[in-house]
DNA sequence: ATTAGGG
DNA sequence: CCCTAAT
């Protein structure tokens, strides 16, 4: 069977033409570095390198050509005149703003959003494929947060993966009480007697590089702490208050954070101010509040192929089947849809705000690690194993309904957040999206399990004052209304039921929280943990995250707790059983040694000593 | 908020 | 990793 994507006629919508560009060698040193003016145009440079990717992928595992996939190359960029770009990229900003003002000032989104939509489908130029996309983590949590003084190095995106720790500082003189030696390669910066592992993450770019953020928990990035409130509020399948709307912020939001701890209160206040918008009942209950809904971008360009095609029907994209003999299948996808994007801003936020806001979400969805959904009959094939024969695509069939459907990759289980509403964060099977919400701005943005629009077969449904109390109850049933318009408008002011009804109970799917992303240690972070626990002992996470991971802000204390566990563990068995990512066996031995020593020795009784200097520490 | 331990 | 009980 040859999956043949054209690159004249498919994948259109991904192409970006009049989108300025960086040269790719320009993309991979300095796409961070103006993150605020390039965003927008980021977005629709991970379009077109979704394309590329996806053009890529296809193409290889199908034995094609994978080199038609070529990257724009300085040389043509410079050949392009970068003048011209860069006016185009103007305009573009420019034409964007209009939009965006068009639509604040109209509130109408629709009509706007179909033009925006049109400008989706114009993209072509398939030719360039993003380096952001070879690492789905990099390129998640949006480039906003990278600031300018950014000191790590980005001439190799790959790098800023959750996995590829980034050394801040290489002085690693740090002596192991147990070794009373070197870390070779570790990461190491020394801050007076702290040993600091810096990791670069997607989500704690922003931390990492703004060392305002890592000092005081008063300024950590409100978007972590809001990450973390969600999830403690999906978490809590018993919240289930209903106060009076007017109690409602207080009683509600007040009763997860406030806390007895005064030195925390700035602390609380600042989350509070930016976080209030993420909590979408609070939002929805606002008068003023606006939720919209902006369907995927697609358009349903028809092809003007002359050959017999069969055109697939599923709103999720626009695919043809082309019939030729020996039994193969040609398909011409011409359009992907993205996933929905669930957008929420107050009145007050200001048209900036609501294109980051736009943009975060694009940023989220395409920036997260796509992979490709497949539907027939409006039914999503998770079985990857059976035939397109099997599965009912074939030359015979009459594929009406042949569609395919951007999602986010479901390798990882990421939360869906919920920012606003809950009750839009259908649990709906494996592939979960790793929403992350906006709130830099105020602002807050769901991204919507793609595979509802899926198994729903992508309809969309409309959210309204009436409906919304209901909408969970509707998308698990599948009553879902149809809405013609890919975008929808809300004015909710009186959604006091739906606030108060926990996702869980209406949906039934209290697997809705979604577990975090799996992000095994590395062998550098495992390194740091020893280091750590050789000095500080076990029984004192909270001392070995301060010391070792104070910017991995993705490491609890309790994820270094279980993973020393598990070190520990690992270190006991044999070495055939480990899975994994081998640990070094010298680390293992230590492992084992500090265990031992620590289980003896209890760790309050060296307190003093591992604060301000090195005790050496006789091996057991 | 932390810690400890089971799941 | 998650969840909880106990601090």
């Amino acid at each position: 069977m040859v999956l043949k994507k054209n690159r004249n006629n498919g994948l259109r919508d991904f192409q970006v033409p009049k989108v300025p560009r960086c040269p790719r060698s320009a993309r991979t040193r300095v796409p961070f570095k103006k993150p605020v003016e390039d965003d927008r145009s980021c977005a629709f440079e991970l379009l077109a390198s979704l394309a590329g990717e996806l053009l890529k992928e296809s193409e290889s595992s199908a034995s094609s050509n994978a080199s038609e996939v070529k990257p724009l190359t300085e040389e043509r960029f410079h050949n392009g005149s970068c003048e011209e770009k860069s006016s185009e990229k103007h305009l573009e900003i420019a034409e964007a703003d209009c939009i965006l003002e068009r639509i604040s000032a109209n509130n109408n989104v629709n009509s706007e959003i179909f033009k925006l939509e049109n400008k989706f489908g114009n993209l072509s130029d398939t030719n360039r494929v993003i380096e952001v996309a070879n690492n789905p983590e990099a390129g998640r949590s949006g480039f906003e947060r990278l600031s300018v003084d950014d000191k790590f190095s980005l001439k190799d995106p790959l790098k800023l993966g959750v996995n590829s720790p980034s050394l801040v500082n290489l002085n690693s003189n740090v002596k192991s009480p147990f070794r009373g030696g070197l870390f070779p390669n570790a990461s190491f910066s020394r801050n007076g007697n702290d040993i600091k592992l810096g990791f670069i993450d997607d989500d704690e770019k922003f931390i990492r590089r703004n060392k305002v953020c890592t000092k005081s928990k008063a300024f950590r990035p409100s978007r972590c702490i809001a990450r973390k409130i969600i999830r403690k509020r999906l978490t809590s399948k018993h919240w289930k208050v209903a106060p009076k709307l007017k109690d409602y912020e207080h009683s509600r939001y007040d009763k997860g954070i406030t806390s007895s701890s005064r030195k925390r209160k700035t602390y609380y206040n600042f989350e509070r101010s930016q976080c209030h918008t993420l909590l979408k009942r609070k939002k929805l209950s606002d008068k003023g509040s606006m939720v919209t809904r902006v369907g995927g971008f697609s358009s349903e360009s028809v092809s003007d192929s002359p050959k017999k095609v069969i055109r697939g029907n599923n709103r999720s994209s626009s695919a043809k089947v082309r019939v030729s003999k020996d039994s193969h299948v040609k398909f011409s996808i011409e359009s992907f849809r993205i996933p929905e994007l669930y957008v929420e801003v107050p009145e007050t936020a200001t048209v900036a705000s609501l294109k980051r806001t736009v943009m975060e979400a694009v940023m989220n969805i395409i920036g997260g690690g796509v992979h490709v959904g497949v539907l027939v009959q409006g039914k999503k094939v998770r079985d990857d194993n059976r035939t397109l024969r099997q599965t009912g695509i074939s030359c015979k069939e009459n594929i009406d309904k042949l569609g395919f459907v951007l999602e986010p990759s479901s390798s990882l289980a990421s939360p869906v957040v919920c920012a606003g509403n809950p009750s839009l964060c259908e649990a709906s099977e494996p592939t979960r999206s790793p929403g992350t919400p906006s709130i830099d701005s105020g602002i807050s943005v769901v991204k919507q399990d793609s595979s509802l629009l899926a198994n729903t077969g992508g309809d969309l449904v409309e959210i309204n004052h009436e409906s919304a109390s209901s909408l969970a109850d509707s998308i698990s049933d599948d009553k879902l209304t149809k809405v013609s318009g890919a975008l929808v408008s809300v004015l909710d002011n009186s959604v006091e039921a739906l606030a108060a009804v926990p996702v869980n109970q209406s949906t039934g799917h209290s697997e809705l929280v979604q577990r975090r992303a799996r992000r095994p240690f590395t062998v550098s972070e495992v390194e740091a943990l020893v280091h750590a626990v050789e000095e500080v002992g076990t029984g004192r996470w909270r001392d070995v995250k301060l010391r070792c991971f104070e910017n991995a802000d993705h490491r609890t204390y309790v994820d270094l707790k279980d993973k020393w566990k598990t070190l520990v563990h690992t270190a006991k068995i044999s070495p055939q059983q480990r899975r994994g990512q081998p640990v070094p066996q010298e680390l293992l031995d230590r492992v084992l040694a500090a265990h031992a020593y620590w289980s003896i020795h209890q760790s309050k009784h060296h307190v003093k000593h591992q604060t301000n200097s090195v005790q050496p520490l006789v091996i057991m």
